[in-house]
DNA sequence: TAGAGCCTGGACAACGTTGTCAGAAGCGGG
DNA sequence: CCCGCTTCTGACAACGTTGTCCAGGCTCTA
């Protein structure tokens, strides 16, 4: 009786497995377990018979008891910041595709910043037994990690470096990125330079900071504590910052961000002001070159972050890879009017 | 012999089971299962020596496992057309944090438009026995879901509706937003207005060209087919679409564009423009309003249609909802200055 | 002190699949 | 006509967890 099935009545129907394809299609069960695996050594009789019961059945594998059984999910955990920002969207991508192109699937959570939160989806995506994790770490502690390293889950660390253990890590030249947009601002005539960053303890967020100093210091220029603001993340928090140092006793002529949202908001304060104000930003922003004057950037290629990091993680799993290692990708500035402005006090 | 576990050697390393923290806690197997789902009956003692076991091995629960054996995988998936495409970003990220409050993860592929990939994808996740899906539908026909709607998988559609099957969707008023934005333009003397747009087979194209044309009608003017391109998706041809119909026998005084990516592309054509063109653009943009003119454009709640099409998902799971219903969420229309353009001819 | 009742712990089966292995059937050659 | 080989098929165990059920030890009361 087929209709058992409808009418077992938990609301969670029960599906067919493969004993009842089996059942159906008058086989054995390992007969099924071939045909749907496409293994050799049945009979194109015997297939059409069984490929007739699953139809029949809308019978679907079911993977967990594969998982199960193989050992390996054909899965791939990432763990960003925030899936909304646009920064991710395309690193993100990156990562599917190269998943794809090995056969497994993407599951993905947002930190949204938070150590906490960032442990509770890695052990989550650990408990899934994901064969591999891409994470852009919230935290400055992986030690809890190391049970799953030692069980061979295969693991990146994208756009900043994990904290207290040994693994691969792909990041962009913060640091170099920082220095070099800092320069240009420098080298157009600016001295009092504005930087608008994250919080400190967040890697990127130190370097693009260390870089502005660097700079600021090889043009011998003694940084005035008004002129940085570190750990400004909301809106309202960035355009205060911002305000307040166009404003201050030694307003600045130049601003540097230190990251895409920072760059919004900031934007959108010089557009208000009287006087043209300089500015560079890390992160390369959509339609920057239609804004007047065109938003000069020092732009990271986040879908190469995601590719390399994945294809690592994928060599890893291959057993190509042993050693962790540190891979830096170059930065590039892209100026287009706001970073060439003169200093206009 | 612990040891055996580093030694084993496959470079997949077993990880410790239940079997082997009962054993080395000295205790039963259910016990093991006891403490760590939280369940009542173990001595303060007990769980500890337990709790002892499982940190000194790094046990992780197996949730294949776990699944088999409970039915339920906390976890749905969603399929959507491209991740990195800003609009569904924020759509991706209302799901995950209705997901997260359910305590489910999610799983999530980009069908790149593909109705082959898409179902490819769906019954992946499907094999994987997610508890729902959340689907942007790429194709047309979506019969082969028959059997997990039977079994009792919680589906939604989004942003466009399933062919051939009668499931819950979520939209956003295509239509009436296109209409209103074309409105908008003529209301501001435009009769001569260019409609740039992705593939009538796409739903969500098909019925802001629906818009357009009801709106021309309304005004009654006759539209012609040198006014409209339809599937022009890469920026070149959207280029080339736009310039044409620019540059005609009868050229648009005004353009509305069906999409985001549509939209960045016609700015740019107009900001090389020498006359001034007005311009309304279905899905806001970032920085839309800083540009010069402001950017004019129908706004649709990506985050709002992904946070009602997960929660109508996890009612279905309660059990709460039996009938297929179809939302229709409002747009706006924001002006900023672009669809307020006179016309220039 | 015996009996009732409670609390804790463990043995065992089951979830749906795949790997192993052995049996059955078909076929050709001696 | 039988043997041996190949080709196809199925029985069975195992993967790691959870639900069921029972046993043993304890406390409490009569």
């Amino acid at each position: 009786m087929p209709e058992t099935h409808r009418l077992a009545g938990t609301r969670y129907g029960n599906r067919p497995t493969m004993k009842d394809v089996a059942a159906r299609a008058g086989v054995g069960l390992k007969t099924v377990s071939r045909v749907v695996n496409g293994e050799p050594g049945v009979t194109p009789e015997t297939e059409r018979r069984v490929q007739e019961a699953i139809e029949a059945l809308g019978f679907r594998r079911n993977d967990s008891a594969r998982v199960l059984r193989k050992g390996r999910t054909a899965s791939i955990g990432l763990v960003l910041e925030d899936l909304a920002d646009p920064f991710y969207g395309p690193l993100s991508r990156a990562v599917e595709e190269v998943a794809r192109a090995h056969g497994a699937l993407l599951i993905n959570g947002s930190s949204a910043e938070d150590p906490d939160r960032e442990q509770e989806l890695v052990l989550a995506l650990c408990a899934r037994r994901v064969d591999g994790l891409v994470v852009i770490p919230a935290g400055d502690d992986h030690r809890y990690l190391e049970p799953e390293l030692k069980a061979g889950v295969a693991t990146v660390f994208v756009d900043r470096p994990a904290g207290k253990i040994d693994a691969d890590v792909v990041l962009s030249d913060s640091y170099g990125g920082a220095r070099d947009g800092v320069a240009h601002l420098i080298a157009h005539g600016h001295r009092r330079i504005g930087f608008i960053g994250d919080m400190p303890r967040i890697h990127t967020a130190a370097e693009r900071l260390r870089g502005y100093r660097a700079a600021m210091e090889d043009a011998g220029i003694a940084v005035e504590d008004a002129w940085m603001s570190l750990g400004a993340t909301d809106p309202l928090r960035v355009r205060r910052a911002a305000e307040e140092m166009l404003s201050g006793p030694s307003p600045v002529t130049a601003i540097f961000a230190g990251n895409n949202r920072v760059t919004v908001t900031v934007i959108r304060v010089l557009a208000e002001q009287p006087r043209r104000v300089a500015f560079v930003g890390f992160d390369d922003i959509e339609l920057a070159d239609l804004l007047q004057p065109g938003v000069t950037v020092v732009a990271q290629d986040a879908a190469a972050l995601g590719r390399t990091a994945a294809e690592r993680l994928f060599r890893q799993l291959d057993g190509s890879l042993v050693v962790p290692e540190r891979i830096e990708l170059p930065t590039r500035l892209i100026t287009r009017g706001s970073g060439e402005l003169p200093p206009a006090d």
